[in-house]
DNA sequence: CGTATGAATTTTGTATACAAAATACGTGAA
DNA sequence: TTCACGTATTTTGTATACAAAATTCATACG
C-alpha cells in the first residue's frame, strides 16, 4: 500500500483553470471590473462550461472574480479601497506568522534566511527588482513555512492574489525599496533573537508601510487620470 | 432606475445548497472526516450534480470539505489541530477588527454595546447559554462592522463555520465563562475608551484563553476516548 | 490461507442539452 | 426625440449523458 501516490495523476481541468484564470486576473489580462462572458473563457480555453463555472466559484471565493446570481462574473476591480482593505489584513496574519515562526524556527532556517537577506540586498544594490521581489517571497515563505499553521498558510494564500495585483498597479518607488530593505535587516535580526511580539510588529509595520507608499501612488495615479471633479467650472 | 432591485429573485440552488451543507456540517449532521458521494447528497436535495459540485467548492474554499481530485469529497475533520490552527487567525483577525473599530465607532454604537454588555452579563447570571452566545455573537458583529472593513468581514466570515463546528464539540467550561464575561467588560472600556491598540490586545487574549480551554477539554475527550497508547502493556 | 490479477461496478470529470431569466433590439406612441 | 412596451437574442442555471478513473469483488495462483 503506497500510502500517497499521488502527483502522477493529470489535474481535472477546473483545477488548471483556476490557475491560468489566477494568472490572468493577477497580471491583469482581464480587465478589473470588466464582465466575463463563460462562453468566452469556454472558447478560449476549450473547455466546456461545467468545469469553468467551479473554476470561477473557486477564484469567487479568493476575492477575485465576484458572481451576481443570473447575472454572471465580473473580474474583481483592484480599487484603492480594495488594496486598503486588504493589507492590514495581510499584516495582521504575517505577524501572527512572524509570533509562531520564533517558537519553532531551527537555527538551520535562520542561517537560510540570513542568506536571502544577502541576496536580497544584493539585488537591491545591482537594481534588480525581479531578484528582489523573488527573494523577497522566498524570505516570507521561510518564515510562513517556520510559523508550521497549515491553515494560516492557506488563508494568506488565499489573499496573496489580491495583493500581487497590487503590484502591477504601480512600481515600488526608489525610497520606498530602500526602507523596505532596511525593514528586512529588523525582521532577520527579530529572527535571530526568536522575540515572536518585535518581529510581528515589525512585519505588521512593514506591510503599513507598504501600503502607505502603495496608496499614495494610487492616489496619485487617481487625480493624473481623472481629474473630473476638480476646477472643472 | 431603482438601483438595487435584487433580493426579490429567487437565489440558484447552489447558494441554497451552500447554506444547508454548511449548517449541516457545522452542526454535525455529516460525520467529520467521512467521505461524501455526490450521488448522495444529490438524491438527498434532489438536485443534479452540478449544482451540488459547485457548492461543494465553495465549501472547500470555507475549509469545512476537502475535495480530493478523482477520489470525491470528504466532510472536512475537526481535530485539536485544526482547532488549535484556526483560533489563532480568528484572534489576529478580530484583534485588528477592534483596532480599526476604535477609529471610527460613533457614541450610538459604543451605547448600543453597553447595552449588549448587559444584556450579556444577565444571560449568564440566569445561566442562558444559548441567549448569552447569542449575545456575544452581537457583540463581536457590531466591532466588526464599526471597523467597516468587508473584506475583514468576510475573511472571518469564512473563518467562522470551522470556529463554531467547534462549538458543538465541547460545552464551555463554568469558570471559562465566568472568566469570559470578565474579559467582555474589558472590552467594552477599551471600546469606551476608544483605545484601539488596547482593544486588540484584549481581544486576542480573549480568543486565545477561548483556545486554552477548548483545547483541554478536547485533550481530556481524547484521552478519554482512546487511551491506547497508556499503559496497555 | 494470503496475495495478486482482472473484470464488474461505482464514482468522478466533462460535455452537451434544455429551460428560465436577463439583455438587446426594434417598433410605435406621446 | 424620448419613453414604453413587446419580441428576439443572449446568457445563465440546471439536468442529463457519456467517458475515464477508482473501487470492489471474484477468482486463480503461490
Amino acid at each position: 500500500m503506497p500510502g500517497e501516490p499521488r502527483a502522477i495523476a493529470r489535474r481535472p481541468l477546473h483545477d488548471e483553470l483556476v490557475e491560468h484564470l489566477r494568472d490572468l486576473i493577477v497580471q491583469g489580462g482581464l480587465e478589473p471590473g470588466s464582465k466575463v462572458q463563460e462562453q468566452v473563457l469556454c472558447d478560449q480555453f476549450d473547455v466546456s462550461r461545467t468545469p469553468l463555472r467551479e473554476a470561477l466559484r473557486s477564484l469567487a471565493a479568493e476575492g477575485l472574480v465576484v458572481l451576481t446570481p443570473r447575472r454572471g462574473a465580473t473580474i474583481a476591480a483592484v480599487t484603492r479601497q480594495d488594496i486598503e482593505e486588504a493589507f492590514p489584513i495581510v499584516g495582521a496574519l504575517e505577524a501572527l506568522a512572524g509570533e509562531l515562526a520564533c517558537r519553532n524556527i531551527s537555527d538551520t532556517e535562520i542561517a537560510r534566511a540570513a542568506q536571502l537577506q544577502r541576496d536580497l540586498v544584493a539585488s537591491h544594490d545591482r537594481d534588480d527588482l525581479a531578484s528582489y521581489s523573488a527573494i523577497n517571497a522566498q524570505i516570507h515563505a521561510l518564515i510562513l513555512k517556520a510559523a508550521d499553521n497549515p491553515t494560516l498558510t492557506q488563508q494568506l494564500k488565499s489573499l496573496d492574489g489580491r495583493v500581487r495585483r497590487a503590484r502591477y498597479l504601480v512600481n515600488i518607488s526608489g525610497v520606498r525599496w530602500a526602507a523596505a530593505v532596511a525593514e528586512h535587516e529588523l525582521i532577520l535580526k527579530a529572527l535571530r533573537a526568536r522575540d515572536g511580539k518585535r518581529l510581528g510588529e515589525i512585519l505588521k509595520l512593514h506591510i503599513a508601510n507598504k501600503l502607505t507608499s502603495l496608496s499614495q501612488q494610487l492616489r496619485a495615479a487617481e487625480e493624473a487620470a481623472e481629474p473630473k471633479k476638480r476646477a472643472a467650472g
